[in-house]
DNA sequence: TTGAAAGCGCTAACAC
DNA sequence: GTGTTAGCGCTTTCAA
């Protein structure tokens, strides 16, 4: 691999020179630059990208942090950061936190291989955030409420979602309404069950604990839970499923086991993922403004990158998208 | 920022120690090692990673470039690539080569800011992959056949798909057959109707003009296409687009415009992407081996890595898989 | 304009 | 075991 040092030496300048002419500073001459330039060529020289950012002690390079950089959830996320830091003349890199400590994510954080991050990652700890953050090293958190030194939150605010959801299927002459919900150690999961309860409690209706399983927020988990749920017997006009690909296993279990969506069973999914619109029964979601959210992320990130002022954490609005997997029903009798 | 330096004299050894006893040499003492240790906790200190990928001239990172990281389309291939670096104890980071020759991708290509790259990004001319690669920063391109010194082609057999999806129309009955193209410069677009040819020719069959449309491998160009198919009056018994996404969109237009599939007409795809499972007429179409010839691209990379010799190119097959989207017809007389 | 030289933060000989 | 020191490849003062 050709160094600056062999272009000098072929171009027969001096070091610094070759650099100059190289990064196309004016103070070169023309004549000097065109031998300069005319030597690279010749050894197929490139710049050795680490060497200049450890110089600058920046990279000019930022990184998007996700647990899964497959889910095709995130796609919107992805464009609109990397719209944003295209915009600010920076690089994004994006990471995958599988592997946890280990992950190639946590390496680049604690590493500052990057000069800031957004994260969507539960997998990563507060502690492993927190100690990374600071001054010059600015992360935007996206599936949490923690802030701290340069450690700014981006939510979106799913209580509210998940109040909407319940609220719209109560609109709807719901009564008996089942919540399927995610893990329940995920901040997601029991802000959008908080939601659901505040809505329940606002018509005076009660949550039935058979009602209440988990799926873990994965559409086989959806699938399991719907299962569990029908053969206990008792069946509820309608189901709140913590998120989309729930909603979608479980549809399927309903199917299975000769219900009807919506005719027999309403359901209402969370996130509005590609797929809702596009399953048999299209699919009555919350959206997540995962573009604003992303947007908002990436301008926050080159703010504190600036040293500007930015609040300590944001919380975005969510949309109820109906389609058609909610039926209107008469009020039933409270069971 | 703290530095080693800073680490070691509040340690009070001397900057070597303080190094050894950070990446754990068994040469420190044990009292030493939690001297420093202490240290570096206190000063909250990490590495700087590009300082150390700078002195071992290499970054154990591979990076895995796409067009367009948010494509729902490259999830197994992420994951696939991902499962590979890291049971070789590398990380991945991924980079979108939106952008061209300006891309944070071209710049860690060409600034060797990784150790290697996996490409599938048509917007990547030969030329910059060509320069970039050599002996001692291997590529493996997925979505050509260019080879060259450090330079390895992983390709799925596109010819064999189109051959085997029009095949596939023809033995059900169908005798009239439209291509709805991809970008006319696409390799993926040339191969795949270089099959179709092929299996038009070899029963006898005659493409007509009229039936080859372009829909840019977009939905809303699958949808437009048709469209201008339908309008010009004569109708095919089966439609052949160049991928799914183009299928989809041509569904779309084809129930808007009073035709049903498959009683009207039948339609295959390419690729096999999550959502042609769960459209309303499932999709019969050709699938990709996408984890398999990721894994395929990451195990050669790995292998160039370690000075191992590899074939130049490498050809994948891909399989037929019926859903619902097209019908067996009583044989036509030929129009 | 050009060149010599310092140093970014780290690792790894080598010497003690 | 521990310390001294020479770079990795680059940018950027400072002097010529």
């Amino acid at each position: 691999m050709a160094t600056i040092k062999d272009v000098a030496k072929l171009a027969g300048v001096a070091l610094s020179t070759a650099s100059y002419a190289l990064s196309g500073d004016s103070k070169v001459s023309a004549k000097t630059r065109e031998k300069v330039l005319e030597a690279a060529r010749q050894l197929n020289y490139h710049k050795n990208g680490f060497a200049m950012d450890l110089k600058r002690s920046r990279t000019n390079t930022i990184a998007l942090i996700l647990t899964d950089l497959s889910g095709p959830f995130y796609s919107e996320l992805i464009r609109s950061v990397q719209d944003v830091a295209l915009s600010n003349g920076y690089d994004l890199v994006a990471c995958s936190s599988m592997g946890g400590r280990e992950s190639t994510a946590v390496k680049y954080l604690r590493e500052k291989r990057v000069d800031g991050a957004i994260v969507l990652a539960q997998n990563i700890s507060d502690e492993i955030l927190l100690n990374a953050a600071g001054s010059g090293f600015p992360i935007i958190a996206m599936d949490r409420l923690t802030t701290g030194e340069g450690l700014i939150s981006v939510v979106v605010d799913g209580e509210l979602g998940g109040y909407k959801a319940t609220r719209h299927l109560i609109d709807k002459g719901h009564r008996s309404i089942a919540y399927i919900s995610g893990p329940t150690n995920s901040y997601d999961n029991s802000v959008r069950y908080q939601g659901y309860l505040r809505a329940m409690h606002e018509a005076g209706l009660e949550e039935k604990a058979k009602w209440r399983l988990t799926g873990n927020f994965v559409r086989d988990g959806g699938y399991k839970a719907t299962k569990m749920m029908l053969m206990q017997g008792e069946i509820p006009s309608a189901v709140f499923y913590g998120n989309d690909e729930m909603a979608i296993g479980g549809i399927k279990a309903m199917k299975e086991d000769g219900f009807s969506v919506p005719d027999d069973i309403s359901v209402i999914g969370f996130d509005d993922i590609q797929l809702a619109e596009y399953v048999q029964t299209p699919l009555t979601t919350i959206r997540q403004p995962m573009y604003d959210s992303g947007s908002l992320a990436g301008h926050l990130l080159f703010q504190l990158l600036n040293n500007e002022q930015v609040n300590d954490s944001y919380k975005l609005k969510v949309e109820l998208i109906e389609r058609q997997s909610v039926k209107t029903v008469a009020a039933e009798i409270k069971g």
